[in-house]
Parts: structure tokens; C-alpha cells; sequence
DNA sequence: GAATGTATGTTAGAGCTCTAATGGATGCAA
DNA sequence: TTGCATCCATTAGAGCTCTAACATACATTC
């Protein structure tokens, strides 16, 4: 007995709309060599210049640990810096390099073409409406846990 | 110049949601002690006994290495096992154990309830709705690719 | 001043994910 | 029979992700 058919799920297809999502803009980020989540970090360091790695890493909905790698790949490439706090010893404060800007905005320029191209296939009212109902998947899900 | 707000892209509500489900199903699955990819093996392993590791990763919508990496976990557990094709010595075929299928019989318990708590959140046809829209996000996407 | 609380940063370890490359086996066609 | 195409499996390497644990620094409170 199955006890519940895939399609019937709605989680499966959030899931794939988050598959294909991912993939169209790893294949738009290409040029610019950066992953997803590098270029979320370069896009939230260019808004936010000097931003601690916790408070980046809840801007990008990832846990600190998880940034810290990121961080790490992005310096070793020498698209960020990161500058002890002045009175805050503990704290780093990170910012984008020169060409880690010219990254990010190389990177900005493929991952906001996929965006209109994904806006493009939506009415203003239909995208308005998933946006809603993929608010309340989130908010009942959140309180699922 | 911000080149687009992250509230306006559909993308960013789509990823929060897929976030939230996959906190959620983890929770759940907790009490088997597998995870979500591992779980999506295990389901489709009871409805195809034998399937190959290719043609689940197709089901699961992974790559060949990747399905690799999951089963590898589930036969050290002692959940799954693999045995060479009868003529077609390359493949193998994988089939759920006795207590691969106790575990995944709870683990199933879990995520279909957060699946009907998800469902509860919607009317049938705001479900229908969010289920077209997300296909369409997927069609698009993939084209872009 | 000392204790508590809060925030940051980091390391360790497990697991998932991809691309790229390699090797093996089968089946079909020239 | 030989060669080609196809499919399967695996390894290597890079990167993301989480939980858990620990260390540090500052702020508040007693």
C-alpha cells in the first residue's frame, strides 16, 4: 500500500521548482565562476559593506558554520576581505574587494536575467499569488517544527 | 544601484520555502534516523524492488554519484542490499531489507504528516494553483538551462 | 567586581551534491 | 567479428549544508 502518490505532494514540487531553480542559475553564474551561495554572499556584502559573518549568514538563511566555508572560498579567491572590529575584537568585519565587486557584478548581471526570465512567464496577479502561497508553505511549515 | 530587490525575485521565496520544507521533513524523519534523500530512496526502493542506482537517481532527480553516496550510507546500515544482475553483470540490483522497510515505514509516517499538515494549509483549489505555478516555474527554468 | 547572558567565530564530523573522468558490460550494426 | 553506442558503476575532487561543541568578547545584572 502507498500511502501517498509523489505527485500528490506538494512538497515535491516545490522541490522541483528548487532543482531547476538552482540549476539555471549555476549555468547563468558560470561566466562569473561563483556558486549560488557565493553569489548570495557578494550580493548581501555589496548592500551591507562590513556585515559580520553571523549576521550574513542570516541574511542568507544559512547557519554560521555554513557562511564560515563560504567566507573561506570567497577569500581565498580574493573577492573579500575581512578586517578585525575596532572595539569588537571578536568580531570580523568582511567586505567585497575590488574585483570581488566586478564578480558580483558580472555574477548579478546572469542571476537577475534568469529572474526575469522567470517573472516573464507569470502574469502580475499569478506571481504575486505564488509568492503568497509560497509564503504560507514557509510559515506552516516553520511551525511544523 | 541595486539591481533587484530579493523580495521582488521569485526565486528567493521559492529557495524559503524549499528551506522550510526540508527543516520540516528532517525533523520528522528523525525518530528513523534518515535523512530526506535517503528516505526518497527508500520509498521509491519499496515501490520498485531491484531498480538499479541509475534509474533511481532518475526517480529521485539526483545524479548517478549522488545516489551513490546515499546508498552507500543505507547499506552500512544494513538497510538496503545489492546483488549483481543475473545476466547483466554491471548492474546491481538494490532491494530494501527487512528492517530497511521498518525503518522506512516510520520514516514514511513522519513525512506524510508534514506533507497533510502542508496540505491542510490550502483549499483543494489553492493546492491545484500552487502546484501549476511551481510546474511552470520548473518548464521555464529548465528551458533557460 | 563577579556571574550571567548574548553574540561572534571557529573546528570537527557527517552527509549531500555536482562535474569530470574512468572502466566494464551489453547490444546493434557494418 | 569488429566497432560503436549506450548504459551502469565508481572514483576523485570541489563545494555546500547541518548539528554539536568550544572559545572568545562584550553587556547586563547582582
Amino acid at each position: 500500500m502507498t500511502s501517498m502518490a509523489p505527485e500528490e505532494r506538494i512538497g515535491s514540487h516545490v522541490k522541483r521548482a528548487e532543482q531547476a531553480l538552482l540549476a539555471a542559475k549555476n549555468a547563468a553564474l558560470k561566466p562569473a565562476a561563483v556558486t549560488v551561495p557565493q553569489y548570495a554572499a557578494l550580493l548581501w556584502l555589496a548592500e551591507k559593506p562590513g556585515i559580520s559573518a553571523a549576521a550574513l549568514a542570516r541574511l542568507c538563511g544559512v547557519t554560521p558554520p555554513t557562511m564560515n566555508t563560504v567566507l573561506k572560498n570567497l577569500h581565498e579567491r580574493g573577492l573579500i576581505e575581512r578586517t578585525p572590529h575596532e572595539w569588537h575584537r571578536n568580531v570580523l568585519e568582511t567586505r567585497l574587494t575590488d574585483e570581488g565587486r566586478a564578480v558580483m557584478e558580472l555574477a548579478d548581471a546572469g542571476a537577475v536575467r534568469v529572474e526575469r526570465a522567470l517573472a516573464a512567464a507569470f502574469t502580475e496577479e499569478e506571481r504575486a499569488q505564488l509568492i503568497a502561497l509560497l509564503g504560507r508553505c514557509a510559515e506552516v511549515l516553520d511551525a511544523q517544527r
